[in-house]
DNA sequence: ATGAAAGCGCTAACAG
DNA sequence: CTGTTAGCGCTTTCAT
C-alpha cells in the first residue's frame, strides 16, 4: 500500500467527510465519539501524516519563527538558541535558524526569504547597529524582538531583552577595585554596538566614583582582527611602564585572549594581574584559573525573547497591529571565580 | 494602501493572467520582455512577497530540512550548524533546527513534527544508539545524514559522515608514547556511542602495538554527571601510586575537565602529566596551556553532510527512490600545543 | 507568448 | 453532529 496523503483519504476510508476528519485532528469542534475513534483508528493506522503547509496556507499563519545570530565567534548563542527553542517547541512553533556572519547584506535577503516563507516574526541578536531594516520589519507590522544587541534608539522602538550593561560593567570594575586593584585596563567591544558603551560607561563611572581619573592608555580598543588582536595589545601594553594591574574584558572571549597573552609572559593571574569577564561562556570555569565573570541567564534570555515574541504574535492576531514595544532587563550575577 | 498578498493582484494591476506573473517570478518560461518588465516592476513597486507555502504545497516539496544536535554541551555543533547552514542558504533550503537534550522521546516526536512540516531531509547529530526511530525514517524514504554519531551497523544503511575515530585514537596515544609517556589514563566517552569505542580501540592498539599492556586502572569511564565527572576522578587517580603521567580525552571538553583537576592539584601540564583532546573546540587553544587535539573539520563536516542530503533529495526526486547509502571519513589533523 | 482551469491539502462557514 | 462548498496562493497542463 502506498502512502496516505490527504485528509480525504481518511475520510473515504472512513466513509466521512473530510471535514469530520479535519475536525478530529484539531479537536476544535464535537464530534460523535464513535466517528472519532474510527477516524483516529485510521489514522494510526495508515501513518497518516497531516500537512502542515496546507494547514498554514489556509489558515494564514505557519508557526514558524526565525532566529538569526551572527556567528559562533562568541559562545553565548547557543545557549540563547536553546532558550529560545524550548519554548518554541512547547507552544507549537517551530524555528527556523540562520547565522548571518555579521553581513549586512544577507540579513536583509534572509528577512526576505524567512517573510516570504510566512515565518510569523524574527528573534534577532545580530543587530549590527543599522537597524534600518529592521525597522522596516516593524513598520510593516512584523513581531520583532532583539535580544542583547541593539541601540539607545531601540528601547520603546521594539522589544527588547537583555541585562543591565550599564551596571555589568560598574559591578565589574567596582569589584577590581575593591580587590584592590589600582590600574585597571578596558577591553573594550565593537563601539557600535550600545551593549560594548553601556559596559564601557559601567567602567568609566565605577571609577570616577571611586575617585579615580581615566587613564586613556588603558581604555582598550579591539583591533578589526576581533577578539585575537587583543593578545598582541595586551603583550605590549604589559612591558609599558604604569602597565595594568588588571583588565575589565567587556566579553569572555575577549577575557580567554587576554590571560592567554598574561600567561605567555609569565605573568600571575591574579597574583600580578586579575581578569575579570562578562558573559559566563560556557568554557570560563574551565580557564586556568577559573574566570571571574558577570554571568548573564542566557538561556532565561532565549526564553523570555520567544516569550515576547509570542505575545507581540497573539496581539497582532486578535487587535491586527503590533502592542507598544517592551523593553525587559534581566538580573546577572558577578560569579567571583579565582582570576581575580 | 494595503499589502499585495498574491500573484492574482499583481496580475490584475499588470492586465496580465496570473499564469504569466508566477513564469514572470520563477523564470522557468519564456515571456515578452515587455510584459516581463512590466511584472516585475509592479512586484517591485508593491513590495510583493510570493508565499513559498503555497508554491511548496503545489509543488509538493518544501525546499526545508531540518538539523537536530543533541545540546550545546558539547562545543562542536556551533561549527557543524554554520557549515550545514551555509550549503543550505546557497542552494535555496532552508533549516529547521532543534535541540533533543539528549531525551529520545523528544526525538521521535520531532522527526514526526518536522516531517508533517514536509522537511525533505534529516542531518542528525543527535542519535544515541538507539536509531529505531531513524531507520523507520529511512524506510519511509525520508532522506537522512547522520554525522559524527552514529553506530557501526548504520554504515552501509544510510549516509554517514565523521572523521576516521579510530585513527584518531590511535594517533593520539601514540603521539603521547612517542613524546615518552609511559603510563596514559584515557577519559572515555558514552560507551554507547561507536565514535567513542572507536576512539577507545585506536588508543588500545596504539598501546598494544607499542608492546605495551593496557592497564585498566587507566581506563577511565564517563560518570553519570557527564564531563564532570572527571573532576573527581583524576583528582583520586593522580593520588595514587602509579598515577598516570597523560591523560587521552576523547574529548576537548572531558580535557578541560581534567586539567582543571590538574591544576588545583598544583601539578604542572606539561610538566608533570600531558593532555591531549580530540576535537578542537573552539576554545582548546586558549585552555593553559593551549591543549593538543585532534582536529575535526567540522565546518565542512557540516557542509559535506547538507550535500550528501541533497544528493539523496535530489536522487529521490528523480527516481522516486533513495539512492545507496554513502559514507564519508573526513581527515583530521594533530595540532600540537603545550599541553604535551 | 499568454490565458483558463484545475488542483496541491487543508479549514471554515453554512446548512441541515 | 456532519456534509457541502469554497478558497488560501501558487503552478501547471492544455489550449490558443
Amino acid at each position: 500500500m502506498d502512502q496516505i496523503t490527504s485528509i480525504k483519504e481518511i475520510a473515504q476510508i472512513c466513509g466521512v467527510s473530510a471535514s469530520t476528519v479535519s475536525r478530529v485532528l484539531n479537536g476544535k469542534s464535537y464530534v460523535k465519539e464513535e466517528t472519532r475513534r474510527k477516524v483516529l483508528d485510521a489514522v494510526r493506522r495508515t501513518n497518516f501524516r497531516p500537512n502542515l503547509l496546507a494547514r498554514s496556507l489556509k489558515q494564514g499563519n505557519a508557526r514558524t519563527i526565525c532566529l538569526m545570530v551572527p556567528s559562533y565567534g562568541n559562545l553565548i548563542f547557543p545557549e540563547i538558541m536553546r532558550g529560545v527553542n524550548s519554548v518554541a517547541l512547547d507552544r507549537g512553533y517551530t524555528t527556523f535558524f540562520s547565522i548571518t556572519d555579521e553581513r549586512q547584506e544577507t540579513e536583509e535577503g534572509i528577512y526576505n526569504k524567512m517573510r516570504n516563507q510566512q515565518v510569523e516574526g524574527f528573534i534577532i541578536c545580530s543587530a549590527i547597529g543599522d537597524e534600518t531594516a529592521i525597522y522596516r520589519l516593524c513598520e510593516e507590522g512584523v513581531p520583532v524582538v532583539l535580544v542583547n544587541r541593539f541601540q539607545k534608539e531601540d528601547l520603546g522602538r521594539l522589544d527588547t531583552i537583555s541585562v543591565d550593561n550599564y551596571r555589568a560593567g560598574y559591578v565589574s570594575t567596582q569589584y577590581l577595585l575593591r580587590s584592590g586593584r589600582k590600574r585597571i585596563a578596558i577591553a573594550c567591544g565593537d563601539p557600535g554596538l550600545f551593549l560594548y558603551n553601556e559596559r564601557y560607561r559601567g567602567y568609566r563611572d565605577a571609577l570616577r566614583d571611586a575617585g579615580r581619573e581615566i587613564d586613556p592608555r588603558l581604555v582598550l580598543q579591539e583591533p578589526p582582527e576581533g577578539h585575537d588582536g587583543y593578545y598582541d595589545i595586551v603583550k605590549r601594553i604589559m612591558l609599558q611602564e604604569n602597565a595594568p594591574d588588571a583588565f575589565f574584558a567587556t566579553a569572555d572571549p575577549k577575557a580567554f585572549v587576554i590571560m592567554r597573552a598574561l600567561h605567555d609572559l609569565k605573568l600571575r593571574i591574579p597574583g600580578d594581574v586579575s581578569v575579570i569577564g562578562i558573559d559566563n561562556a560556557e568554557l570560563s570555569a574551565y580557564m586556568e584559573p577559573p574566570l571571574t565573570t558577570v554571568a548573564q541567564p542566557l538561556c532565561r534570555m532565549g526564553q523570555e525573547a520567544m516569550q515576547m515574541l509570542l505575545r507581540q504574535i497573539e496581539y497582532k492576531r486578535e487587535k491586527g497591529t503590533l502592542p507598544p514595544p517592551e523593553t525587559i532587563t534581566l538580573p546577572f550575577d558577578l560569579l567571583v571565580r579565582q582570576s581575580t
